[in-house]
DNA sequence: ACCTTATGTCAACGATTGTTGACTTACAAT
DNA sequence: ATTGTAAGTCAACAATCGTTGACATAAGGT
């Protein structure tokens, strides 16, 4: 009577194949991603894995959405904005725990040109858009451009692995990341003048 | 008697192709850009364009060597670059002549497992490490964060296409970025109150 | 007992991809 | 005339991928 279900598993074993879908979205890009290598760990057949989330689009809309959950911008006072980006931004060396890096699963996938359209929409909607209500609406560039710094540095550091960064002193790290933030948050329209550190420019 | 030559065709169809998948590259990831997508432009077939270059990877290579000649960080003194990098950020708009964008390349493969190597590998040699010089080799964390503002930049403008960004005031959003390139090479590693704005650290 | 529904598996399809061997054509040198 | 080499085509291969139809199994409801 009903209409037939398109998308089938609800129960224990999709949260299994999403939690494995998680985990390699999280090491390689959307089209790296085989939904054979997700089966393999669950255990399951891929026709499983696909009919489980409608199509391996779906299974990645799921993904993204489940693990945005963490994604907390909204809670945060702009005064506490850039401590906690490059705080978060260096949580992998921290705590070892198995919590999920949002971003990063964002980041990996960002050139594939199917996925590219959702990794657009979900990276606006957790990050940019409430980013810029936090500034207000004048001025949609200042959040951009710390967002920008956020996912260049994530690049930086997950997908191309320089020695040169990966080596570097964290604490230090983090607070030139900190204080830049702050200077993008601090810069006026107006020029004006640097009165921290030598002047380097002319 | 002498051994098979491998790579075939060095004459002008050759930089014809190379042409072509310039132009491919610079609008797909390296994936997402089909050998047969950059033959169908050139006019010949597959076959040569996979044999001209040995692979689909060599093509890749060259392709990055071709377009990497159009990088100068050497020539600019450490004075001048905030405002260089920022400009050619913005280049796309005020000249719509046909040069190629090497960032821009680089930017759209980053995360193919394929092609990772090579991109990471010219980002070092082309970007990362003739800043790095120029910064002198303590403190190289400070050169890849200003590298990281331009990858995202590049990625917010050109991966992602938000309006808010794109539609942005090119002039004063160039201006944001120069300072804000200006501001990382100002940092010093010594914690040191900032004077301009509040201070919005704890 | 009967029917339904959810859970899975198995095998295969269709499309796309980089790659390769064989062939043709043309031109230049011996 | 013959040989050799570069340019370019044609057809096909092998692998990978997401996807789908058919089937088996078990549990629950009536």
């Amino acid at each position: 009577m009903s209409v037939k279900k398109v998308v089938r598993g609800e129960g224990e074993t999709r949260q299994r194949i999403l939690k494995a879908a998680i985990e390699h979205f999280e090491k390689a890009s959307y089209d790296d991603v085989g939904l054979r290598d997700i089966a393999a760990d669950v255990g399951v057949d891929v026709a499983y894995v696909h009919r489980s989330f409608g199509s391996k689009e779906g299974l990645f809309r799921e993904v993204l959405l489940t693990a945005g959950k963490a994604e907390s911008v909204s809670e945060l006072t702009v005064d506490e904005l850039p401590a906690a980006f490059a705080r978060q931004l260096f949580q992998r060396e921290h705590d070892a725990d198995g919590d999920i890096e949002p971003l990063l699963i964002l980041v990996r996938s960002l050139t594939s040109r199917k996925a590219g359209g959702l990794v657009s929409e979900r990276l606006s909607a957790e990050l940019i858009d409430p980013l810029q209500a936090k500034f207000g609406d004048s001025d949609p560039f200042r959040a951009a451009t710390i967002i920008s710094l956020l996912i260049g540095l994530s690049v930086m550091r997950n997908l191309l692995k320089l020695p040169s960064v990966s080596e570097a002193d964290v604490i230090s790290s983090e607070k030139l990341v900190a204080r830049a933030i702050e200077g993008i948050i601090n810069s006026t329209d107006t020029s004006q003048a640097h009165e921290s550190g030598k002047n380097v420019l002319a």
